[in-house]
DNA sequence: TTATCTGCAAAAAATTTGCACTTCT
DNA sequence: AGAAGTGCAAATTTTTTGCAGATAA
């Protein structure tokens, strides 16, 4: 592990897993709280993803695992960026109970993915994973400074993107966009320095 | 290396380097020639990568080496994009003249792209280069069946990005976006097949 | 002359894999 | 019972680093 990760978004309230039938994703409002955190809204979806990953796993003749579904539990209990290591250290130890073998894990992890309940992407040499399942479509701002992953999301990108690719006969599976950069709170951090830095 | 890794993307005509003194990027446009490959301008530069790595070097106190010289030569000798290994790969073995070692390989890219001769990004594990210097900024589509990265340009990508980020006071330095999905002639192949197999 | 570079080999970092044992179904 | 899954350790893959000898300025 080399890096913090870390993410302002936190979701409002927990996602609302049962009050709508639909599967369809409900068009996402990127919204800013009083601390300048920015976060999306939950998507309503039919089934939990311990749920979604149970279906997964019959459709293909997988099995169910106690280490499986200690992992979908850890994994979808609080909405965060993170890469594999991170999850590890947060996992019982070697000896400890529910332990995970770190094979385990990436083998996992690589499953959610194809589930399509993580969304996974590099960023600086490592894997970042993030909840795809029950959460909207999204791009990232990410400071080089406090190594923060900040969320937007634009339809107007989603256009842009499938215009660029249907000129081109090119059939679109997914994006992933980076604006690196340094964020608001790091500027100002950088300002005061310099201006005691003067003194 | 995991990976082929090839681009369609030619120069139509090497770099005007001489023929305009100003550094100032001019406008970029993309095309389409009759064999469905496209291609950006290249840019007008007052220097060549060779020389403005001199510059590099000298406003650092670094010096100009054999490996150095080689190696600013063989990637800028044509526009393609790859990684550390394939271009170690094409460069002369251990004991040929010429050689250089991937320590020297791996060192040396990266002062290439803190000299802003060239870009890197992350792609399925892989650190990917490209020439920044004498190229104009653009973005990807990147066929996932036959792993070759497309390039496309687009201002309205860019004030898009910049908008996000002045939204939430975000100072940007750079981006990245990469469209994943399936190029015209890999579904026109897979077309192909299915037809076959039904035969 | 002397700080910078290079090559080499070893280390690191992040995954992946082979294999014997365990566990779902 | 038997395929699938797990843990372990070893292997991979990609890149970095320490260090002694080589070299540019």
């Amino acid at each position: 592990m080399r890096f913090v990760l870390a993410c302002l978004i936190s979701m409002q309230q927990g996602p609302d897993l049962l009050s709508d039938s639909s599967p369809v994703r409900s068009r996402a409002v990127s919204t800013a709280s009083p601390n300048g955190q920015d976060s999306l809204t939950p998507i309503k979806v039919s089934l939990t993803p311990q749920q979604r990953f149970e279906e997964y796993l019959q459709s293909r003749g997988l099995r169910q695992t106690n280490q499986r579904k200690f992992l979908i539990d850890r994994v979808f209990s609080h909405h965060e960026h993170f890469d594999a290591d991170e999850l590890i250290e947060r996992l019982p130890r070697r000896g400890q109970e529910n332990y995970v073998s770190s094979a385990t894990v990436y083998r996992t992890l690589r499953e959610f993915v194809d589930a399509g309940l993580l969304n996974s992407f590099q960023l600086d040499g490592r894997t970042v994973y993030e909840h795809g399942y029950g959460y909207p479509q999204h791009d990232h701002l990410y400071c080089t400074s406090c190594r923060e992953l900040f969320e937007f999301q634009s339809d107007d990108l989603l256009e842009l993107r499938n215009e660029v690719a249907a000129q081109r006969g090119f059939r679109v599976n997914s994006h992933r966009m980076i604006i690196q950069g340094v964020c608001q709170k790091c500027s100002k951090k950088r300002r005061k320095k310099r201006k005691q830095d003067l003194v």
